[in-house]
DNA sequence: GCTGGCACTCGGTAGACTCGACTGCCAGAG
DNA sequence: CTCTGGCAGTCGAGTCTACCGAGTGCCAGC
């Protein structure tokens, strides 16, 4: 009640905790994501690591909890860790983690034997990471924002239909069906091919409003309705290629219905996760837990996230979503991994002359 | 023990329920469908459509008991209709169910102002269809399996990368990125574009083996890159453009956490999905009821389908997965509704001249 | 500063009990 | 023959109690 003890206590910055402190910190945090029992002291006292009983390390826990690094869900229960503790684990005690053998030769042989469009690559990325930490997985590709447009196409279907194709810089590729008119020939069509490719090339999809003017009717028919079934890609393509893998784990992560029917709806708006995992990436780690994302709705998830990078550039991003009693080790170790991976798979466009290597 | 009653009734087919039996059906169902609770014979007394006692009622639910329309979870509980009793009501109770003004007004102006790419509009559909319903939602698009090569195009991006555009007679685009000789230059690209062009256009995408045989070996290094590359496509574009929309619908819709999972990841599988759908289409049905369409692990789902034309065709559908216990009027209605709207839309590449006709 | 011991606190489980919602059956009325 | 009201019986769900065990906080002693 009259405690002065915990208001005294702000300005500690750099906060270590002594070596004991850390040490059942971590038998704690490693035996509950183990266990998602609440750790009382005695397994604490029964873990390698520490060598003392429970008595005292009963004091030092009250001692971590009054930190922050704890918690109890009730009197008489053993205790989980908070946020806090998470963090202070994945930041000081957690070992590197690596994959195992057999996770180490599915990702290899998975981007050795990878083919197909980037889209499909990065939605099979996706259910790879998955696969390999039973969590839900994230894959956000590089979005085509500064792409600009290298070669523009149309080609006839039928009498009264045809396709207008947009290369992009990027090697993306944008396509609209348009209907035309039933007198337009195939001249026509090669006649807007290259008014349009002329007018359009080496400008970015979302500013091109200049249609090209022609002295033929029939063609500046074809032009306008291609500009007007472009523009709208243009709009419409802010929509980063995000792919989720594996959402029935989520299932697995978490009792509460409730809470995976939550997270599932979130997963489901591709800006959010998109910016989620961008927040996450730009303040700089690898992994947000529970409320650190400042995300109500994913509370009671921890994000681990790896950077995917394309000619130096940061071009995208892969990511895991968990309960925060996640296994991080593991979890960073594929996320890393994988990231990796199809860094340097996006960049050679599955061109590797190396073989697999795997260099740390 | 002994009762010789319910085994000589077997060769009963038509299976006519009288019209006081089918009124006691009709409100067991709805009444469940609301509320999730078994029924007892009281409340389907207090129901309007039959005026008889509760013992009368019961006697009438021993008999569909017997027959297989109905089940007690245990005694003394109310009863739960069966996947027959389900089957009989969709088939012989339901009113048609029709689209609230609200809903419609949701579907006719998602489709006016509907844009984009197909596979993007799938995409959208499915959601809108999740989003009228509650359900969890699939689009099963038109499958490229008989398309022929329209036109092939290669494009440079840098000077090592090119990207090869194959444009298919159904207006899909298949697109991969090679890596090309630095001493390849913008006129062997051409080169390559027609002789692949000429070789390639009015076969499947499946069978392209034939690669052309030109007198320069840097366009025919270049052929050979984007045949292996397109080969891959044809290959791996069996798999069927397949949409989930709003599978976060379905932690709603039961309340045990182990069917959630089960179900989604069911959903991941998309060969599986598709085939499902084509099945209950097939069998000339809209709805498979819990263990109708034989696929274990939805025993305790309803799919309601809905077929999508395209030019006289069949050429996709749109479904919805709900528990057995589901709207089915109203999930019919929806369906069918959206099914019919985006059978229009891909048949006239959004181009509605008469404005937002609904015939029904 | 660490340790063993001790009293205390709760959550979870098991059993007993009640309540209520059903059913099935039966005798009697229409 | 059919329908109805009544009655006894069944069983799940909720409540209450007691109990057990895990775990804590505190304290005296080494």
């Amino acid at each position: 009640m009259t405690a002065p003890d915990p208001t005294h206590r702000a300005p500690r910055e750099p906060e270590e905790l002594d070596s004991r402190k850390a040490a059942i910190l971590e038998a704690i945090v490693t035996e509950y994501i183990g266990t998602a029992q609440p750790v009382g002291s005695s397994h604490v006292a029964q873990a390698s690591g520490v060598s003392v009983s429970s008595a005292t390390i009963r004091s030092e826990m009250v001692a971590l909890e009054r930190d922050g690094y704890l918690v109890q869900p009730h009197t008489s229960a053993g205790r989980i860790p908070t946020d806090k503790g998470y963090r202070f684990f994945v930041d000081h005690l957690s070992t590197p983690g690596a994959l195992g053998p057999a996770q180490r030769q599915k990702v290899s042989s998975f981007f050795t034997q990878a083919q197909g469009g980037i889209e499909d690559m990065l939605e099979r990325t996706s259910s790879l990471l998955s696969d390999l930490t039973s969590y839900a997985a994230v894959v956000v590709g590089p979005s085509h924002e500064q792409a600009t447009v290298r070669s523009v196409q149309v080609v006839g279907l039928s009498a009264v239909r045809a396709t207008v194709v947009v290369v992009l810089s990027d090697g993306a590729v944008e396509s609209r069906t348009i209907e035309i008119a039933e007198t337009v020939g195939s001249d026509d069509l090669h006649a807007a091919t290259s008014a349009l490719d002329g007018a359009w090339t080496g400008t970015a999809l979302h500013d091109l409003d200049a249609v090209p003017p022609t002295g033929d009717p029939e063609v500046d028919a074809v032009c306008a309705r291609a500009a007007e079934a472009i523009a709208g890609a243009g709009r419409s393509s802010d929509h980063e290629p995000v792919f989720v893998g594996g959402p029935s784990r989520l299932a697995g992560s978490f009792d509460a219905i409730e809470t995976v029917r939550g997270v599932l709806s979130i997963l489901e708006q591709e800006l959010v996760v998109v910016s989620l995992l961008r927040d996450v990436l730009e303040s700089g780690l690898s992994v947000a837990i529970g409320s650190e994302h400042g995300f109500e709705p994913l509370a009671s998830c921890a994000v681990v996230v790896a950077p995917v990078h394309l000619e130096g550039q940061q071009a995208g991003a892969v990511g895991l979503l968990g309960p925060t009693r996640m296994n991080y080790p593991a979890a960073m170790a594929a996320a890393e991994v994988v990231g990796r991976h199809l860094s340097r798979h996006l960049g050679e466009d599955h061109f590797d002359p190396e073989g697999t290597s795997d260099a740390s």
